[in-house]
DNA sequence: AATGGGACCTGCGCGC
DNA sequence: TGCGCGCAGGTCCCAT
């Protein structure tokens, strides 16, 4: 039997994180100008090159921030946007200290913003148009604003298995693998059902879980299992609530069956085998 | 057309 | 004790 240690788990920044980090950054760093873009290490640096990169951030205020989906944007004085994805391991530390990231932004303040990345996986888009993106084209509905009645039309006709559509970002924008699970967990629906087989009320359920459970993140400020943490460094204190993520073997919260893991879209699943159905 | 799997990466736990 | 393998996951891309 395979065991894992929770503390063995990567898990990327999804909407809650993310939104977490884009209150911070709107406490401690709006309005304040990019003096200067250091890159340490380019292949975080998606567009443009490098140069261009740092010419066009270079004295720009940062003027709005915005989360859509998992991705950040900073929008700048100049009329530009720093598009920024966090992926799996990308932090944003402020004050940082500039050594060990990937890219680090000198403030108008003397200090830094951080990007940290150990995987490298992380975006960061110095774009004209953020709207144009093809990953913001491409995103779903905000979970927040949606209402009942056009998340059931969502769900209809799609025969996917549900929790590979949660995770979906042009379906619905930002559920990640863990709260896929802590939302399919509390709405007592297995992963692997049929999305158009959910009973109206099985739809019911899952939609205010979905808000639900992401508002009380928010409120918790995230969920640190590995790498995440929030601008101030400090941890996000949400993993405590989790109910099933990374639980496999130990007794479901509900009922004591043990928790069992499957592999769904390449993605550890966690669900209770007598809970779902 | 929808679905699935690999690539991209690195750090860490675990097995030998 | 030490080393190397495999796994973690979001998104893109390609094959089926």
């Amino acid at each position: 039997m395979l065991s894992r240690c929770s503390n063995t788990i990567k898990k990327m920044p999804e909407l809650p994180e993310v939104e977490t980090i884009k209150r911070d950054l709107e406490k401690t760093i709006l309005g304040k100008k990019i003096v200067e873009a250091c890159i340490h290490h380019p292949a975080v640096v998606r567009e443009p090159g490098p140069a261009a990169f740092k010419k066009g951030l270079s004295g720009q205020k940062i003027a709005n921030i915005l989360r859509k989906g998992k991705m950040l944007i900073l929008e700048l004085s100049n009329g530009k946007a720093l598009a920024v994805h966090l992926k799996m391991t990308g932090q944003l530390v402020y004050p940082g200290n500039a050594k060990k990231s990937r890219v680090s932004f000198r403030l108008s303040d003397g200090k830094y913003l951080d990007f940290n990345d150990n995987r490298l996986f992380g975006e960061l888009r110095l774009v004209d148009n953020w709207q144009s993106l093809k990953f913001i084209r491409g995103l779903g509905p905000e979970p927040s604003e949606l209402n009942l009645e056009q998340f059931k039309k969502m769900l209809a006709a799609k025969k996917t298995k549900i929790k590979n559509l949660l995770l979906d970002q042009t379906f619905i924008a930002g559920i990640g693998n863990l709260y896929a699970a802590e939302c399919l967990f509390r709405s007592r629906i297995h992963p692997e059902r049929p999305a158009a087989s959910l009973t109206e009320k099985e739809k019911e359920i899952l939609f205010k879980e979905i808000k639900q459970v992401l508002e009380e993140a928010i409120r918790y400020g995230g969920s640190s299992v590995d790498d995440y943490v929030r601008v101030s460094g400090k941890r996000g204190e949400y993993a405590s609530h989790h109910r099933v993520y990374d639980r496999e073997d130990k007794p479901c919260l509900v009922c004591r069956t043990p928790i069992k893991r499957i592999v769904l879209a390449g993605r550890g699943t966690y669900f209770c085998p007598k809970c779902q159905r």
